[in-house]
DNA sequence: GAGCACTGC
């Protein structure tokens, strides 16, 4: 301890700011007081403020990592918790994995030695499965709770619960201005009154603020509505190259199509209109792109170019990008949503709320003033709902269900959420839940089914089909397609260009039968014929990164089997031609069906599909080797409605039989 | 005939 004290005076840090010059420095006596004498402190600050860097290290100093307790940032993406770590590592003259370290899915990068420790909260809710108390944190801050992400939300209820028993504990909440009283209130209620009635939070918690490096950013509101506002986007880009000063552009639009449209026009634009001005460089930036052509919109604008950035949502919050000066604000974004009653995931573009459009704005200013242009109306601005509808009240939660009970919390209807979701979510999952034998008539988790279910890292009816692999002998195989399904998708590179490309690509790996084996297929030539090889990905239009991980995700898999006893014979059925092909398949097909029996479809003679009651129309998605080709049943994975069509993806052959064989009770009635 | 964003000891 003595050489680093040392150190730290003599050396100033070169690549960042002074940390005693961010706004937060002001703070670090009152924010250590609120800490040490109050169980909940929430913490308004913008990026920037250093909230997130130098309160960690305020705490530590300050004594809260003796007797061998630590601090516990939680964060709500792993490329977050990795760079945060990395860099109060390096302000802590150490290295990452020694007295601060990270943990996020596949990486524990932590040593016996880390006091200040960053992961998902997704990670911190693992943890909590083994220490329900989380007793080796004393204390634990939510960061960008405000985003009010699924296991955000999860977390904020767990450690509620915690803090009856452990009062102790210390919890900092990292929050919009907005939200912090929402905040406070909630882990106010149920408290005894006392003295400080009538104040929010009352003698459980208090509220800073900190102010952030933010420079001013103008507003500007469209005068009348537009009437396509992505032709207003490219106008407005052209307005901006035209008459304002240097700087880069910033053009939030909701999804792939009009992203590459606007790209379109605005490539077009400025060949025809400013052959000799100051060239204009648009760029994509959505996740559907791979990480080498999102890093284009990082790199510097050559001389004499301004960017222009077109992107999704995922510039609003999880990807920063420094030189923005100005903002265009469609005011949409693409919002999913489930509907309980249905099943049936939805994806449309809603109207954006005003902390999203407050988000969207401030990222004009993070270099010097900058100015946003909002398509829309001050007056269509006033009607925007404050905040957006959190991801707990409009999504599928069989498995946050799953997860809570197997935390122990018994009565889910009762448990405290920030914000309960509507019954008919929890009802739903739990009809699944049940059916799927996760939980009993008294709606206890079952064991070891249930338990298990809720351990593995995958949706309840894949972990059901997993665990059900064994009795069907195809563990191995299924292993695989469990994990390149957890891929959500992303197994190929589109080219933009070359549609045909990607097409005849999936055709080699084209497996009858359907999707799942064609991804096993995939799986099989990656780790065989590919040698995990990133120029063999190319050459076959597949993501190599996307690959990668589903190594490691099955690697992760076979190991908590493992742990159950449950042991995949890697040596006899690795490869799909060394016993009876077509019996391996049958095998894999029954082993998803009696997991996926709840997404069953009949095909029609005019090649759509209806479901098991008849209701709904069901269109294979085009990515679906099921697109154009013939079966009778099917099971899918995923079942999403865009625009007028209600799509299933990841569609495989199965045989009317087996539903009522592996799902009698489901199917009794029909 | 077509994909918002995240994430899991």
């Amino acid at each position: 301890m003595a050489s680093e004290l040392e150190l730290s005076s003599t050396f100033i840090p070169s690549l960042y700011k002074p940390a005693a010059l961010l706004p937060i420095a002001r703070h670090r006596q009152n924010l250590l007081y609120l800490i040490e004498t109050f169980s909940i402190t929430i913490v308004i600050g913008h990026t920037g403020s250093g909230k997130t860097t130098q309160l960690p290290q305020y705490l530590d100093q300050a004594g809260w990592t003796t007797e061998g307790k630590i601090i516990g940032v939680t964060q709500p993406r792993r490329v977050a918790a990795t760079t945060v770590a990395t860099r109060v590592a390096e302000e802590m003259r150490c290295k990452v994995g020694e007295e601060v370290g990270y943990s996020i899915r596949f990486e524990d990068v932590t040593s016996a030695a880390t006091r200040i420790k960053f992961l998902t909260d997704g990670m911190l809710l693992r943890e909590a499965l083994v220490d329900p108390l989380l007793s080796r944190y004393s204390v634990i801050m939510v960061d960008e709770a405000h985003e009010r992400s699924l296991s955000t939300d999860v977390l904020l209820g767990v450690l509620k619960k915690i803090r009856n028993m452990r009062p102790e504990l210390r919890i900092v909440i990292s929050s919009a201005t907005l939200q912090a009283e929402d905040f406070l209130r909630f882990f106010a209620s149920g408290e005894a009154k006392n003295e400080h009635d009538g104040e929010v939070g009352g003698g459980v918690g208090r509220i800073i603020s900190i102010e952030g490096r933010m420079y001013p950013v103008d507003i500007l509101f469209l005068e009348k509505p537009a009437e396509d506002y992505v032709e207003r986007a490219v106008k407005t880009v052209f307005d901006i190259h035209t008459r304002e000063a240097d700087g880069d552009i910033l053009l939030f639009l909701t999804g792939r199509e009009e992203i590459d449209n606007a790209i379109q026009k605005i490539s077009e634009g400025a060949a025809i209109f400013h052959p000799k001005a100051q060239a204009l460089l648009p760029l994509p930036l959505y996740a559907g792109l791979t990480n080498e052509q999102q890093l284009y919109v990082f790199e510097p604008a050559p001389e004499n170019t301004r960017k222009v950035i077109v992107s999704t949502n995922i510039a609003e919050a999880s990807v920063t990008i420094d030189g923005i000066v100005f903002v265009i604000d469609c005011g949409f974004a693409k919002l999913r949503a489930y509907n309980p009653n249905t099943g049936i995931e939805t994806l449309t573009a809603v109207p954006i709320s005003k902390a999203s459009a407050t988000q969207r704005a401030g990222r004009a200013g993070r270099t010097k003033p900058g100015k946003c242009f909002r398509l829309y109306t001050q007056h269509s601005y006033e009607l925007l709902p404050e905040t957006t509808t959190s991801e707990i009240q409009r999504s599928n939660l069989a498995s946050v269900v799953l997860q809570l009970k197997a935390l122990g919390i018994d009565n889910i209807v009762r448990f405290g959420f920030l914000t309960t979701p509507p019954a008919e979510l929890v009802i739903r999952a739990f009809e699944l839940l049940y059916s799927l034998g996760a939980v009993d008539d008294y709606a206890k988790l079952t064991k070891p089914l249930g338990v298990r279910m809720a351990e593995l890292a995958l949706e309840p009816m894949m972990g059901k089909a997993l665990l059900s692999a064994p009795s069907f002998g195809c563990l191995s195989e299924v292993l695989s397609v469990a994990a390149m399904i957890s891929l959500q998708g992303s197994v190929w590179i589109l080219h933009e260009d070359d549609k045909k490309a990607t097409e005849n690509a999936r055709r080699k790996f084209a497996v009858e039968e359907g999707d799942h084996l064609t991804y096993l297929n995939v799986y099989h030539a990656f780790t065989t014929k590919g040698k995990k090889d990133s120029k063999w990905c190319r050459d076959h239009s597949l993501n190599y990164q996307s690959l990668s991980r589903a190594v490691s995700i099955r690697t992760q898999l076979k190991r908590y089997l493992a742990r159950y006893g449950i042991q995949a014979d890697e040596s006899v059925s690795s490869t799909m031609q060394q016993s009876d092909p077509s019996k391996l398949s049958e095998s894999v097909r029954r082993c998803l069906t009696a997991g996926y029996f709840a997404h069953a479809a009949k095909m029609q003679p005019d090649g759509t599909f209806k479901t098991v009651n008849g209701g709904l129309t069901l269109h294979a998605h085009p990515s679906s080797l099921m697109f154009n080709r013939k079966a009778d049943w099917v099971i899918f994975h995923e079942i999403q409605e865009n625009r007028d069509k209600i799509f299933i993806r990841d569609v495989t052959r199965v045989e009317k039989n087996w539903l009522l064989e592996y799902a009698p009770e489901y199917y009794k009635v029909s």
